[in-house]
DNA sequence: CCCTGAGAAATTTTT
DNA sequence: TTTCTCAGGG
């Protein structure tokens, strides 16, 4: 360092860490060998952790372009370059002025993958212009096979294409055979295994045809080529350090990535918490957190952070007493020293609609007393469960952004827009071309394969499709759509194209829904993210692997600087955490949910997803059970519900962390008449409810 | 043969 | 809300 270098301003960033990051941190720089396992409890300091090691690494050396850094999410990646950009630049002491060096190798399993395997494609026998299919592309092609493969006219229904692929990517990633997966995860479609062998059978060689890996490839490809010993090596001397956040929800085929990647252990750290693994569904192993020293040759250092640096303790310890009863775990309490006279509440309220008002009385209530909205969330085990809540937060005027759910690319106008664009900047696209020739009235699946195969078979499948003779009820529409397909073709402009194929789709829209507005907004908003790409084709490939999904990142709602709270399910909550939470619907059947309350082990997970949610908490966690909520998903429909009882999860011990509330008539509702002459009878309704979930 | 529209059914969580 | 099948009419 030369003298012009400014004297640190700021203290070293690593004297804030504990006894236990530390160790973690500096692992290594005595020359020990060993793999690096950290077990770190919830709220205590990972990410900052493992930045901090990223930046320790820097800083002794390493290069940043040689370090790798697998994350589960694309929030977490991004989250773990911006906080080790941070460090780094504190721990060099580069002037403010300079960027922290970057980190090109940091993100998800499959984005890194995707990088990777294009660099390899032509070694291990992949098209070099593969594209990558995202889940909505990969059901629509499932949907062609499975009609092709004339599985749509079983006599008993067959699978939906949702679940056919569900169970396709299942198999794939845990490395299992399709009978198993079925009795393991998809009962009810047990009968079907020789025709979903076919059919997958079927899938695989549709992909191939068509130049495309669904994201389920992008694992199975590299881990593949892992497997060449020739490859494996040349891929793994591209790497010095290879750092992997969220292990607990790795799968086998990713544990075998990385046993690929660094054989004997050396260089690779690993992070996690097996008390948080929700992500058995994608088929996450446990067992690859479990034993994980176990796997090379000299076993990994396990270091454990226990310290709590969240929560306050009252919260802490209805957490601990909801976990304690997990089977098998590395032994860990969480211990913190943030004491509170604030016990954690268990609100009771009669159904969903008081449970909307309860939420909405509080989050006013917490504000008032100070806490912003930003730093409020509500929880919730599945997407649909907080529609009450939104309509109650909107009616109040309450703001707030939901994360998790329905995905605004998912949308079928979005879809079909979208489509227009990659068929006309690929025109082999069978899957784009499927779903958009049927857009056009008159057309329709027999049509659109003939269409298909003649383009198929052309040298310039561009040019075959506006000359394709459509049946005479088509002709005029089909004319239309061909004007727009060439000027698409012969005179591309960015973003112009976009609006060239809304004006198309517009009439189409009103046509096909009711709620034409609605979804005219989403295509505006649609054109709004396309004029930050700088042309047609990237827009579309970026699109796949790293979506700005409206609701769920920084660039959808409209008011940034505004305030305003989170609604999230408890998956899309890891790694994040509030001032303030409730919990919505802490009742059995929903959690534990009552599709996994088959077995054990899914019990388990549940039990953890619980804990998730409960550990996101800093000052102010509130469970709430209505006594009374709707199985359907649709609740407008009708009133089928049952009485619910408490989870089975807040058991007798972590009842007493718990202070108990019913709200029975909520402030909003003072004058809404009681019920008159309730009749004068005793049944024991809940425990035959009860029944129901027990068992 | 092929398209469209009506009506029934649907198993959660995500890269 | 979306997906899937089936019946009726081109």
């Amino acid at each position: 360092m030369s003298a012009v270098v400014s004297p640190p301003l700021v203290a070293d960033p690593f004297e804030s860490l504990n006894e236990g990051q530390r160790e973690a941190v500096v692992h290594g720089s005595d020359g020990d060998a060993r793999a690096l396992l950290v077990i770190a409890g919830a709220g205590s300091g990972k990410t900052m952790t493992l930045a901090a090691r990223v930046a320790h690494l820097i800083q002794r050396g390493a290069d940043p372009h040689r370090l790798l850094l697998l994350t589960f999410s694309r929030r977490a990646a991004g989250e773990m370059v911006h906080r080790a950009g941070r460090i780094v630049h504190q721990a060099l002491r580069l002037p403010s002025t300079t960027r922290p060096p970057s980190l090109p190798w940091a993100g998800t399993f499959h984005a890194i993958g995707a990088r990777l395997l294009r660099d390899y494609a032509e070694a291990i026998g992949l098209p070099a212009d593969f594209t990558v299919l995202d889940r909505a592309d990969a059901e629509d092609l499932m949907a062609l096979v499975r009609q092709s493969q004339g599985l749509a006219a079983t006599k008993l229904r067959f699978p939906q294409k949702a679940t056919c692929l569900a169970i396709y990517s299942r198999v794939v990633n845990s490395q299992g055979t399709v009978d198993g997966v079925l009795r393991e995860a998809f009962p009810w479609c047990l009968g079907w295994e020789a025709e979903l062998g076919q059919l997958f059978a079927a899938y695989a060689a549709a992909k191939a045809q068509q130049h495309s890996l669904d994201f389920d490839d992008l694992l199975l490809y590299w881990s593949a080529l892992m497997e060449a010993p020739e490859l494996s090596a040349h891929v793994a001397a591209r790497f010095d350090h290879v750092l992997v956040d969220e292990y607990q929800d790795t799968n086998r085929l990713q544990a075998a990535i990385l046993r690929g990647l660094r054989p004997d252990g050396r260089g690779l750290t690993v992070v996690g918490d097996d008390a948080q693994s929700i992500y058995a569904f994608r088929a996450a192993e446990v067992r690859n957190i479990l034993d994980f020293p176990q796997q090379f040759p000299q076993a990994a250092r396990v270091v454990a952070l226990e310290r709590n640096y969240r929560s306050t303790q009252p919260i802490l310890e209805a957490s601990n007493a909801v976990i304690a009863e997990a089977p098998e775990r590395y032994a860990k309490t969480l211990w913190c020293d943030r004491p509170s006279s604030a016990r954690p509440r268990i609100v009771t309220v009669p159904d969903e609609m008081a449970q909307a008002r309860q939420v909405a009385d509080r989050v006013l209530a917490w504000r008032e007393e100070g806490i912003r909205l930003k730093q409020q969330a509500v929880l919730f085990r599945t997407a649909h469960h907080s529609a009450a809540v939104e309509l109650e937060l909107t009616r109040r005027r309450i703001p707030f952004v939901k994360f998790g759910g329905l995905k605004f690319l998912e949308s079928s106008h979005v879809k079909d827009v979208l489509a227009v664009l990659r068929w006309a900047e690929n025109p082999r696209s069978r899957i784009a071309g499927f779903r958009v020739a049927q857009l056009v009235p008159g057309v329709g699946p027999a049509n659109a394969r003939k269409l298909l195969d003649a383009m198929d078979a052309s040298a310039t499948p561009g040019g075959v499709l506006p000359e394709h003779a459509m049946p005479a009820a088509a002709r005029e529409d089909w004319a239309a759509f061909a004007a727009l397909w060439s000027r698409l073709r012969e005179t591309p402009a960015w973003p112009a194209d976009l609006d060239a194929v809304n004006a198309w789709y517009l009439p189409l829209l009103q046509r096909l829904h009711e709620d034409a507005p609605a979804r005219q907004a989403d295509l505006a908003q649609l054109t709004q993210i396309a004029s930050g790409y700088a042309a047609r084709e990237r827009f579309l490939t970026e699109l796949t692997l790293d979506p700005p999904a409206a609701s769920s990142d920084e660039a959808g709602p409209p008011h940034l600087d505004e305030d305003y709270m989170i609604l999230s399910t408890i998956h899309s909550a890891k790694g994040q955490e509030w001032g303030a939470v409730q919990i919505l619907n802490v009742v059995d059947g929903c959690i534990p949910s009552e599709m996994s309350t088959g077995d054990a082990r899914q019990i388990a997970e549940e039990r953890r997803l619980l804990y998730v949610g409960m550990t996101r908490a800093k000052q102010h966690l509130e469970l709430i059970a209505p006594q009374r909520f709707f199985v359907s998903e649709q609740a407008r429909h009708g009133d089928r519900h049952v009485y619910a009882s408490l989870s089975r999860f807040i058991t007798d011990k972590a009842v007493a962390c718990f202070e108990r509330v019913s709200a029975q008539r909520p402030p909003g509702a003072e004058g809404a008449p009681g019920p008159s002459a309730v009749p004068d009878v005793k049944i024991d309704l809940a425990s035959r409810v009860r029944d129901r979930w027990t068992r």
